[in-house]
DNA sequence: ATTAGCACTCTTTCTCTTTGAGTGCTAACA
DNA sequence: TGTTAGCACTCAAAGAGAAAGAGTGCTAAT
């Protein structure tokens, strides 16, 4: 059987009137619409036949039609237009990214946040392990009696930092000394080359303090790994509540378990594998059983071209497609922006002026 | 009419009963208990008789009695025994607070959420401004072009720090310069007395460079106020969907609403105001009425004596008292030792020799 | 002072019925 | 031949009793 025009037609009106009223959708309502001139019986038999080929379901003999995943797929890839934001959106959503410049983790989850807020879902976030980041910059400060900071610089300028409690109390020209020691062997190696074995041979290859610097490169190569960790986190997971698809306790907490284990997330992103464009997996084609009725909808985010990170929206299967997307596609180039403008290398930032409104 | 022992007994037995099952408790199953051999009868009496007196009450006519916010009151301030923690709970609970030394906040949030696993109860957890903390060293730390790092450290060994995104690139020696500078005139003050006032008298302490300096000062000083920002989180909070009293989804939106929003939080916590021990609040005596069926204990935590935060766990009013007061207790107890050891003063670390596990 | 006994109350649970939305099929129509 | 009106049918949801069960308060006996 053909998806002629007229079945695309009422299949589009049909996941539209139920993405809006979360109820199985009747004959009647579709047959009032008036751009499709038609009958109840005839979209009716309509109806038959757009669930004989899988993209309509009943949920039981005398109820209306609901989509199916592969409905939702039809519409998602050939049916729905393109959502577009109107002034007013696109002013919220700037601003809520016009952050002031700070730590890339910071910015992430306020972005995060921001997007939570207006779509009124569960936003994904995350940084990925940056193993492929090329260290330009290594530094050690002493800050306090026994304690310094390491602080991390890479090459699209992302700059992570970590308190070291040391064992013993150092002096400032010691931690400037290692640091010129740490930056002549580590830099230029990406973040995952750096491993106990060249932080020994650094250590080998000075005679002097020998005890301190043992157990202070230790610390050191503790902390590149510990700063190299991948993050990901959930934001305005209760917003699901507002959902008639959560009106029962234990559909809740058993989202909320899956959502709330890091090593779920992490699957769940992996899997959607994001990596170049956004990406829609709807119902079965996540690939967790728990979250077989929802969906997501998932973007990556860039400074100067290398991928820093993702952002994901989750929902209910029955989600705003059209707006979800283009808001998601919105906010990442957004951030996209501010990390190149911000983190960016040194020549991406001459080429934008100092047009700069901190 | 007077409390006497029997009735102490017996109201115990209801509130323990009614802990654990969060069912109305009958005078026959409190008959049963061989402690009180009475019969049904006589403990509907006494029951009667404690619910005229405001510590019980029925839900209707036949059904059982449930504590009042009064009896959990009289149940917490002098029947319930202190909950003795097993060996093994202890050690449950020292492995969770045997972290890495790091971060202050870190260190907070690792110990709310260990709690929180281990209570099954959502965890506030609150570091408040340390608005009384008295500088002691300021850094500037070049780290990348047009990036450079603030640290502040306090005088009882807690560190605070923040990228600075400049619009100019400054030199290492400038940044050296500038932390000087910012040493001289800054340290020995309280953050609260840091306003930029003083600010532009180092400005204008200082003849050249004096385009750049503006600039930087300003970033310096609103990176010290946000450094200075009090943090206040919830981890667990979906542990409440364990809970009868929370099985319509309306009472747990109600509750999520409240907990998400700061401001109410922050509320909570400086009306419960827990400064100098452990607090309960029960029921109606939550400052904010949307917590009116939900109780409170909450309890700071120290570094040196000085009062560092505050950890709290949320719950219903029908929360096992005596277990959580013990585990926050000893929690907190855990928290201002670690924080005492490896962010207290010099002094303090030298008494505690260097039987240091890291 | 305590307790057994009993009538009474009120929620919870179950069954049965009704209602109503929606379908599929048939026959008539353009 | 495609479209539509009409109608019998299905099934979930809502409502109305009825029965069960837990628990009380009161009275009278111990």
């Amino acid at each position: 059987m053909a998806l002629d025009d007229r079945k695309r037609l009422i299949l589009q009106a049909i996941v539209e009137d139920y993405i809006n009223s979360a109820e199985p959708v009747g004959s009647r309502s579709i047959s009032k619409k008036p751009e499709l001139n038609l009958s109840a019986a005839t979209i009716r038999n309509e109806m038959g036949d757009l669930e004989e080929m899988g993209l309509l379901a009943q949920p039981h003999t005398s109820a209306g039609r609901v989509p199916t995943t592969g409905g939702y797929r039809m519409y998602v890839d050939s049916l729905m237009e393109r959502y577009e934001m109107t002034a007013a959106e696109i002013e919220k959503m700037r601003q809520a990214t016009s952050m002031k410049k700070q730590e890339l983790e910071k910015i992430v989850r306020d972005v995060a946040a921001a997007f939570s807020g207006i779509t009124g879902l569960p936003v994904i976030g995350m940084l990925p392990a940056s193993e492929a980041g090329i260290v330009k910059n290594i530094k050690v400060v002493k800050v306090d009696d026994y304690t310094a900071m390491l602080i991390v610089s890479d090459k699209s300028g992302i700059i992570k930092n970590r308190l070291l409690k040391l064992n013993q109390d150092i002096s400032e020209s010691f931690a400037d000394e290692l640091s010129k020691i740490l930056n002549q062997n580590l830099a230029g190696l990406t973040i995952s080359e750096i491993n106990i074995s060249n932080m020994m041979e650094i250590r080998s290859a000075i005679g002097h303090n020998f005890e301190i610097l043992t157990s202070v490169i230790e610390l050191v190569h503790e902390a590149v790994s510990e700063i190299d960790s991948k993050q990901i986190f959930v934001d305005g997971l209760s917003n699901i509540l507002r959902f008639p698809e959560y009106s029962s306790v234990d559909k809740v907490k058993e989202l909320f378990d899956v959502l709330e284990n890091k090593e779920n997330l992490s699957k769940l992103i992996v899997e959607a594998n994001p990596t170049n464009c956004t990406k829609v997996l709807i119902g079965e084609e996540m690939p967790l059983d728990e979250l077989k009725n929802n969906s997501l909808v998932i973007a990556p985010y860039r400074a100067s071209e290398r991928l820093i990170g993702l952002l994901g929206v989750i929902g209910p299967k029955r989600m705003d497609y059209s707006r979800i997307i283009s808001g998601l596609e919105f906010f990442t180039a957004q951030l996209s922006g501010v990390l190149t403008k911000d983190f960016g290398t040194r020549q991406i930032l001459l080429e934008m002026g100092k047009g700069d409104e901190t």
